[in-house]
DNA sequence: GCTAATCATTACTTTTTAGTCAAGATTAGC
DNA sequence: GCTAATCTTGACTAAAAAGTAATGATTAGC
């Protein structure tokens, strides 16, 4: 499994707008920079935040990009929905329910694992808000970590 | 995120494999059709499976690939990390301490999202053996199903 | 209203991944 | 040993993803 470069790198840029003081805008030239990219792959990103509803722009001299909502009220899984097909596809997307490209009949073998894993990836997204990924990392290695403490209370019974 | 063909398809073609009765074999001609792919496909498939001390296989008449070893002793996250570089990747390679690809500085705001991730997957995958994926779904899917039940005692706490 | 700064949008190029092909090597059975 | 069936391997082609470039539209400030 692979977290796209569209993915990683559009949520980079999102967390420098939280980052800014309110009022504050960064433009292209400025995230490219901060985040090591060129200025014109940061617009690509930044062009589908903004179709998406999560940053506004202002054009012009003084313009720049910002946070269209608080930072507090965006999910991490809304924004990865955003910059890729889903929080988690494949070539076979049985576990949408939907199965157009899937060639497979509906219970083949492997599709449990895929719908259990899009299940769990999506849950943990959609407790992590955007907000907490500014400053300190403590609010979120702590949300992990109580996740894979449960994960041990299963250790003993493998499948 | 996404998982690439080459993972999903290797796996089906293991679990083709581990649906075969004691002694028999399968050609590539005949994982091709079960798997709606062509036979120069599978074969580099088997080719890497091979390699990575999954399966083993006979040439000549009569010939065809079988398991190398009981399907309840191999575990899936051993399987993902032949067919791709890890069950999960990203062009940030923080979760692996190495660091070599990321020009972010060790604390960058998604690195804990990134690292997090990447333990629920391999802990998931790690459960689960090429074994139950033949015939019911049922084993599997009670797994994940005890993981998301365990994650809902979290739903309270947002970060 | 002119100019410089900035975003918006589309087309293009490069890189990576996926998939195909063909020539060679091995084996079972005659 | 001959033949047909089968895997092995590397080179090639096609498709998708990532990244670049260029042109146009908008705005602040003079």
């Amino acid at each position: 499994m692979k977290i796209s470069a569209q993915e990683e790198y559009g949520l980079r840029c999102l967390v420098q707008l939280a980052n800014l003081a309110d009022g504050e805008t960064l433009t292209l030239p400025q995230i490219a920079e901060l985040e090591g990219i060129s200025a014109a792959n940061a617009g690509k990103l930044m062009w589908l935040l903004n179709k998406a509803g999560f940053v506004h722009s202002t054009r012009g001299t003084k313009g720049g990009y910002f946070l269209a909502r608080p930072a507090d009220e965006i999910y991490l899984n809304e924004i990865i929905k955003v910059l890729d097909e889903d929080v988690l596809s494949s070539h076979c997307d049985s576990y949408t329910g939907v199965m157009e490209k899937c060639v497979h009949t509906g219970d083949c073998g492997i599709r449990p694992v895929i719908v259990g894993l899009h299940e769990i990836v999506e849950n943990a997204l959609s407790r992590i808000t955007l907000a907490s990924l500014v400053g300190n990392e403590s609010k979120v290695d702590a949300m992990f970590h109580q996740i894979q403490g449960l994960h041990r209370t299963l250790e003993p019974q493998r499948v």
